[in-house]
RNA sequence: GGCCCCAUCGUCUAGCCCGGCCUAGGACACCAGGUUUUCAUCCUGGCGACAGGGGUUCAAAUCCCCUUGGGGUCACCA
């Protein structure tokens, strides 16, 4: 066990990066970079049906953008290149012919369909479902005969009876017997591995000393292990990830939630509050501190200390860790975050945000304890870039609004009042101390002008102080929104 | 259904491996109160769990067994 550390995580290009492959590439990176070890990215595109090179480049980015950085890589090369595994197809038939000269594999004739009338037969006997074996002791001259005839075979794995171990770093010693282990198929009838070949023959080439994946992997672990065995290497040492789960406790899906990192990239969660939430599934630092940065978890994260159960993805308290990590940024920084978001909402354009910079800083400093994510900004902001009369008015606003029933009358008071003490532009705290004098003078309790007054400027039931919000809006945009407010309230 | 995995507050979890310090700790959510022009932030308090049953032991959340519940997997996908 002395052999030198090297992890790896090998997603295939057939999808978006999910966010449960993204937790699974940061445990391994992370041990592999506590230990010291080389973190390998490889990628399983030997399903070309369903593979494909936009996807293959957004899990590049997607893995480069969280800061998993990889030693070796399709894209950085490294000793075992290549890293795509369908350029290396020479060695899984050569590996593949091996086994068959060998009697360890065998051709197997059947047909697809005896193959799912045979599920059928086994499903209506209840009985378990397993190749039976039909072509297993075929004589080898037959075999070879056949095939050079023409005849379309698969090469099947010959399981032998026993035990099969395997150790389990997550789950501890593991160990299935071989009757639950079916003859399956290594190389398809079109000559193409299958994954459980492939990746035995890459992680043995790799060297690769530790594999840590998710628990759906678990029952594919035995025919694995049998593989090393058959090509007489050493097997890694195994952890299997407990599996997030989704509100339904079921297989992380898109049922009940977004599954890609690229959704919540696109949400505008910041990427250190994804590792951080990322950490927190099926592990723990100390059991108090929530929030606590890639580092600190590279400097503790042991695969013995990650959990055995499955957790339920809580986007609450996601969204929670997120609005953390907002807070903690400055204005500037949280701005040109924000910005983008503006942009892609519509609201306006990067140059036009940039001219008046300061203003957006001032206005981002205000709603930043409200907003969790980047792309809240823009749902808070969105009344500040809006057309005067289409300044969208949010139910809870306008009920408020509505609860005072002199909020016409008040609003046409107040705008009177208004107009000529922001003919030279806002003041904020003069308007903002004069009104409240004026509000106590008629013997009205605040709310019954502030709330209509906020639902015309702003169209929502909260947000930073009114006064604030008016100098942003400007004099002029302020007594229009009034005046139309005058209508739409009634 | 077979095989396999799992089981502490609604959720994420600490504690479990090496039984006593646990009248089970933290966080999210929720509820109440405080601050505030509102919302939010912030502060204070509250609600809330060892799935059930047997053992072992002076002592069990911690060890063992069974039951129950949940999940994964049963492809010429990965």
């Amino acid at each position: 066990m002395t052999r030198p550390l090297r992890l790896r995580f090998a997603p295939s290009p057939t999808g978006k990066l999910h966010i449960g492959g993204a937790r699974t590439a940061l445990f391994n990176w992370a041990y592999a970079r506590r230990y010291g070890g080389r973190f390998v990215l490889r990628i399983e595109d030997t399903d070309p049906e369903r593979s494909t090179k936009e996807h293959e480049r957004a899990i590049l980015e997607g893995l480069a953008w969280l800061g998993l950085d990889w030693d070796e890589g399709p894209d950085v090369g490294g000793p075992h290149a290549p890293y795509h595994q369908m350029q290396r197809i020479g060695r899984h038939k050569e590996y593949a012919a091996d086994l068959l000269a060998r009697g360890i594999a065998y051709r197997c004739f059947c047909t697809r369909e005896r193959l799912e009338e045979l599920a059928r037969a086994q499903e209506a006997a209840r009985e378990k479902s397993a190749y039976d074996g039909r072509c297993r002791d075929l004589a080898a001259e037959e075999a070879a005969r056949r095939a050079t005839a023409g005849e379309s075979f698969t090469l099947r794995f010959r399981v032998q009876p026993g035990t099969t171990r395997f150790a389990d770093r997550v789950r501890g010693d593991m160990s299935f017997d071989n009757k639950e282990v079916e003859d399956w198929v290594m190389v398809r009838s079109d000559g193409n591995p299958t994954y459980n070949f492939v990746v035995v023959c890459d992680d043995v080439d790799m060297q690769i000393s530790h594999v840590f994946r998710g628990e759906e992997h678990l029952v594919n672990t035995p025919k694995q292990v049998l593989l090393y065995q058959a090509f007489g290497q050493e097997p890694p040492v195994f952890g299997h990830l407990p599996l997030m789960l989704g509100t339904d406790k079921k297989k992380l899906s898109k049922r009940t939630g977004d599954t890609a990192l690229q959704d919540y990239r696109d949400r505008g969660f910041p990427r250190r509050a994804i590792l951080n939430f990322l950490c927190l599934q099926g592990w723990a630092l100390d059991g108090q501190t929530e929030i606590f940065g890639v580092e600190e978890f590279v400097q503790h994260f042991d695969i013995a200390d990650v959990g055995k159960a499955g957790s339920i993805f809580d986007i609450e308290k996601f969204l929670w860790l997120s609005g953390e990590y907002i807070r903690r940024e400055a204005p500037e920084e949280l701005a040109e975050n924000c910005l983008p978001f503006l942009v892609a909402r519509g609201l306006t354009s990067e140059a036009g945000l940039r001219a008046r910079w300061s203003w957006f800083l001032e206005v981002v400093g205000a709603e930043r304890e409200r907003i969790r994510t980047y792309g809240e900004l823009a749902d808070r902001a969105a009344y500040l870039f809006a057309p005067d009369a289409a300044v969208a008015y949010h139910d809870d606003a306008l009920a408020a609004a509505r609860k005072h029933a002199q909020r016409l009358e008040t609003l046409r008071d107040y705008l009177e009042w208004l107009r000529p003490r922001v003919a030279g532009g806002v003041d904020s705290a003069a308007v903002r101390d004069a009104t409240k004098a004026w509000v106590a003078d008629r013997g009205l309790k605040m709310p019954a002008l502030f709330q209509p007054l906020r639902c015309a400027l702003t169209g929502l039931a909260g947000g930073p102080d009114l006064f604030d919000a008016m100098r942003w809006l400007g004099a002029p945009v302020v007594l229009r929104r009034l005046e139309i407010a005058l209508e739409r309230l009634a």
